[in-house]
RNA sequence: GCGCCUGUAGCUCAGUCGGAUAGAGCAACUGCCUUCUAAGCAGUGGGUCAGGGGUUCGAAUCCCUUCAGGCGCGCCA
């Protein structure tokens, strides 16, 4: 719909011998009766063309020469124009919609680029929590959104199996083996103190007994930590699963050491003049680039930071020639952004290769009381938690019904007191409601096969026009979703299309006598669930049959 | 002190590169199940878009500033 609107003001443009053409903007009047489009476009031109914007949209009206999509054109306010489509129109394209399902809906933007999202990459190094659970939703929904656009999506997920933080999930597990047996040995100060942590000593006592009593942890530091933080990464991995969301790789930090990533990636830089010594330490020159400070990449005891391996990942990432790089950050990384475009740029790439999306935090709440959460003190609410007690999809739909630069309040009371007037269901309910009239409809040996092919005519209420219209304006919404990178566009549009569905139902008898009639309304209602399980399917919910 | 994010109805949040009379859900109140699923529908009330300045045909949106909340500013990860 968009796309013909566009069409016809361009070439009125061209009529008038407009040059440069300029973005048409589109977008949905205010009131139903202004019509069904509008664009703002005679008052953006007329500054470049100082001409008052009502004459101007008086002459683009003019100039557009095919008329048979629209019933009217009119100029408004302070110079829109204002588009009501034919019915005929809206009856042709809803039989493009029924024939091409999704290729109707989605709109080609990636044309097969290559993109990579990394998203979560939570230290394994124990439970996820919620904030992970937004991350995720955003990655997931992010994912399959530039998929549907006809990007080559990667997921990835990245483990920081390398550094101090496994080692020190190692060394707490080792001091809990120790004191499990009898033997004290002192806890680590800023050891990991959840539940867990005694699970994984629990699982070694059973495994090995007490052969690994009075020994001192470095020489079995690599038995604890390889086999915690395994098991916490395989905790990881299935919880993701059952909160639906699988990766194509999961990257490990310790291999980009082992293959050497690491040291090519310095040499990388050194050649290219941003490696420099400086208080026995070992610095990249991030201040080139426009970061606050320059970065250590080699400490004075010859350690790496974790920025160094950071630096050989996204190097790699990179040569795996993807066009595009999309990491997903919790808020509180921000500042890490500018020495990440830092490295992009010193590498000789563009820093917009990468695109750093920051999801805002999360904060728990139950019944309207903030849940206290202290990862030293080892308490915190996980992600299994809120999705055991409200399950995954209404989590998925409260993250994604958010932009991810809000602060979100997680109630876990609110989500699971609404359930039965929760917003997922709402939508949801909307394609059980679906299924079970072409459940009825066949009960009743209508023919509900060939529905692209219905005579449309009988869709003459105003509830049936709005409906067609509103599936209309889906690819709209796709493709500005598509290119914000912002999936919560079509959650709101669920729920609004939901919104119309609901009302037909209570309203109009799909199922009728009028056998004709009967087939129009089938197939208005096939063409909503195409369009509400695409959603659905974008945003990673999924869509029951029955309720 | 500097930087980033946020501030919209009682609550949780939308609001398209600046567009028309600022929206939705929840909560509150009133009705609707003998009929394709009442997890639904119909109706009612609810606003100094944090405050103040500026930019222009036009500002919730852009700029400046004040206030409030959150998060960063390591040879931690």
């Amino acid at each position: 719909m968009k796309k013909h609107l566009v069409r016809t003001i361009e070439e009125a443009l061209k009529l008038l011998g407009i040059e440069t053409m300029p973005a048409i903007e589109v977008e949905v009047p205010p009131d139903d009766s202004m019509g069904d489009l509008a664009t703002p476009v005679a008052m953006s031109l007329s500054k470049i063309l100082k001409k008052p914007p009502g004459k101007i949209a008086d002459e683009i009206v003019l100039s557009i020469t095919d008329r048979t999509i629209f019933e009217r054109i009119d100029i408004a306010g302070p110079g829109f124009l204002n588009f009501k489509f034919t019915k005929e129109y809206l009856y042709l394209q809803l039989g493009e919609l029924l024939k091409q399902k999704s290729s109707f809906l989605r709109e080609d933007i990636g044309r097969g680029r290559r993109v990579q999202v990394e998203f979560i990459s939570a230290n394994p190094t124990g439970p996820l929590h919620l904030g992970h659970g937004r991350g995720g939703a955003t990655g997931e929904a992010l994912s399959n959104l530039l998929r549907a656009a006809g990007y080559n999506v990667d997921r990835e997920y990245y483990i920081n199996d390398a550094g101090k933080q496994v080692k020190l999930l190692g060394l707490s597990v080792f001091a809990k083996y120790q004191s499990l047996l009898g033997v004290e040995y002192p806890f680590p100060d800023d050891g990991y103190k959840g539940g867990y942590v005694e699970d994984l000593a629990k699982e070694l006592i059973r495994k090995y007994g007490g052969k690994y009593l009075q020994m001192s942890f470095s020489d079995v530091s690599d038995i604890f930590i390889d086999y915690s933080y395994n098991t916490m990464l395989s905790c990881i991995r299935k919880e993701l699963e059952d909160f639906g969301i699988v990766f194509d790789t999961w990257q490990s930090e310790r291999e980009l050491f082992r293959n050497g990533e690491v040291e090519k990636a310095i040499e990388d830089l050194r050649n290219r003049g941003f490696i420099y010594e400086k208080d026995g330490a070992l610095w990249f020159k991030a201040t080139a680039f426009g970061d606050d400070k320059d970065r250590v990449i080699i400490k004075n005891d010859g350690e790496y930071t974790y920025f160094t391996s950071d630096i050989a990942y996204h190097r790699k990432k990179i040569e795996r020639r993807y066009d595009e790089l999309i990491d997903i950050w919790g808020a509180d990384h921000h500042g890490y952004i500018p020495r990440m475009h830092a490295v992009i740029e010193a590498l000789g790439y563009p820093k917009d290769k990468l695109k750093v999306l920051l999801v805002q935090m999360v904060s728990l709440m139950r019944g309207g009381k903030p849940v206290q959460m202290s990862k030293r003190a080892g308490e915190f609410v996980t992600l299994r938690e809120v999705i055991d007690e409200v399950g995954a999809d209404t989590t998925k739909f409260i993250f994604l019904t958010r932009r991810p630069d809000s602060h979100l309040e997680f109630d876990i009371e609110a989500a699971k007191t609404q359930s039965s007037e929760n917003p997922v269901f709402y939508v949801q309910y909307a394609n059980a409601r679906i299924n079970s009239i072409f459940a009825h409809a066949r009960e009743k040996n209508i023919p509900v096969g060939t529905l692209c092919d219905a005579d449309f005519s009988g869709l003459s209420v105003p509830d049936e026009l709005r409906l067609i219209k509103k599936l209309l304006m889906y690819p709209m919404v796709f493709e500005g979703a598509a290119n914000a990178h912002e999936p919560h566009r079509i959650t709101f549009y669920l729920q609004e299309l939901a919104g119309m569905f609901h009302p037909y139902y209570n309203k109009c008898k799909v199922v009728s006598d009028d056998t004709v009639l009967t087939e129009a309304r089938l197939a208005l209602c096939e063409a909503v669930r195409i369009v509400l399980c695409d959603g659905l399917e974008i945003l990673g919910v999924t869509a029951p049959e029955k309720m």
